[in-house]
Order: C-alpha cells, then sequence, then structure tokens
DNA sequence: TATAAGATTTACT
DNA sequence: GTAAATCTTATAT
C-alpha cells in the first residue's frame, strides 16, 4: 500500500517492473485535481541493446536524458507531434530502461478526464498511450519529474490482477526494431477494455 | 539549413 | 481501409 518507493524503480529486471505495474494506479494531481487510473497495459524498453527504444546504440540527446537518470522519475516524449507518451524510467543511473504505460483503467476524476479529452465512454479515456497523457493531464513539460511528487507519481492500493488474466505479448507500433520488434515485452490484463488494439 | 520519420489517434472514403 | 494532423529529433547538405 502507498506510493511506490524509489527502490521499485531502481531493481534490474524491467520486464519484472513491467509485469509488476499492471494493477498500480497512476495519480495525478495538477492544480489540486486528483485524477488516477489503473494500469492495465504496459511494454519494458530494455536500454541501450534494444533497438525499440529511444536510447538504442547508446543515444543521448536533450530527449531522452532523463532515462539516464537514476530511476523512479518520468520520461515523457512528443510522438507525430501530437501525442504526449508517459514512461516511466527504472533502473540506476547510466542504464536508461524504461516502462511505457499505454492503457489505463479511470478510477478517480472521471469528470475532470472526460474534460480533457473528446471521448465520453469512460473505458475509451485511458485506451492507448497518447489518450492516457491527455486525460491525465500529462505533457512534456513533466519529463524528468520526480515519481515521489505529491502531482505525479504511482500508487499501490493493495489491487493484485491474477496472474491467468496477464498477457505477455509483442510490443505495439516498433515495426522498425527488426526481430527486436518480436520481443515480448507487452504486458496486458486479458479482455479489460481499457487495452488498446 | 533542410528533410524525413516517428513507442499515435482520429476522421473520412 | 486510407490519410491527415503536427513538431521534435536525427541525418544529411
Amino acid at each position: 500500500m502507498g506510493k511506490l518507493p524509489k527502490y521499485f524503480y531502481q531493481r534490474e529486471d524491467v520486464l519484472k517492473i513491467a509485469h509488476e505495474l499492471l494493477g498500480k494506479l497512476l495519480v495525478t494531481n495538477f492544480d489540486g485535481l486528483r485524477t488516477s487510473g489503473r494500469i492495465v497495459e504496459c511494454e519494458a524498453y530494455a536500454g541501450t541493446g534494444d533497438r525499440a527504444s529511444h536510447v538504442y546504440g547508446g543515444r543521448r540527446t536533450t530527449r531522452v536524458e532523463p532515462m539516464y537518470a537514476a530511476g523512479g522519475i518520468a520520461y515523457v516524449y512528443l510522438c507525430y507531434g501530437i501525442h504526449h507518451l508517459f514512461n516511466v524510467v527504472t533502473n540506476v543511473a547510466g542504464t536508461p530502461h524504461a516502462v511505457l504505460i499505454r492503457g489505463i483503467e479511470p478510477v478517480e476524476g472521471i469528470d475532470m478526464m472526460q474534460l480533457r479529452t473528446p471521448s465520453r465512454h469512460i473505458y475509451q479515456l485511458g485506451k492507448g498511450p497518447g489518450k492516457l497523457t491527455r486525460a491525465l493531464g500529462i505533457h512534456t513539460i513533466h519529463s524528468g519529474y520526480n515519481l515521489q511528487s505529491r502531482e505525479l507519481h504511482l500508487y499501490d492500493d493493495g489491487f493484485v490482477y491474477p496472474e491467468n488474466k496477464i498477457i505477455r505479448s509483442p510490443r505495439i507500433g516498433v515495426d522498425y526494431a527488426g526481430d527486436d520488434a518480436l520481443l515480448p515485452y507487452r504486458f496486458s490484463i486479458e479482455g479489460n477494455k481499457s487495452v488498446s488494439k
């Protein structure tokens, strides 16, 4: 129970962390408005050797710099000029692992989420990496943000999905990554309405 | 400086 | 099913 502590993020195995993030709450508290959702879909990006990652080959730019910091902060970037994608940075400083959050099931502040997005159906609000950031109010200015903060953090409320509901599959939208696109680094909840297609 | 492409979503044919 | 929206980064002039 409680906020996920720093050591949760700074462990070595990013696949294990991605797996354990399912069922946790992603909480934002911007401008005094609390919104949260339960994570039902995420993907692991395993550092400089992973062709699907922005840090493949040791690439180091202003954009990806937060990934090289110690785990427990956010990495947010703009995709296709429109969508903000939210990642949790894991592992220790200098090892740029991350977990992309791809789907959440809205829990708190659903009215606020509906104001932020044109979608009306609850299960559509957090279905897809670009949509959940809009529903929660996350933008690129939050890249590098500390996940121990009141405004942005992950929370364990004790909820656990049964192991037989968790699906491992290849990552989405990373065809450019060659063989690495086939790795089963995606974790999702079977049958959940907030999992993207 | 210029150009292409991207961890996506939505609207339209 | 196809295409447009829209902007930062990476690679090339």
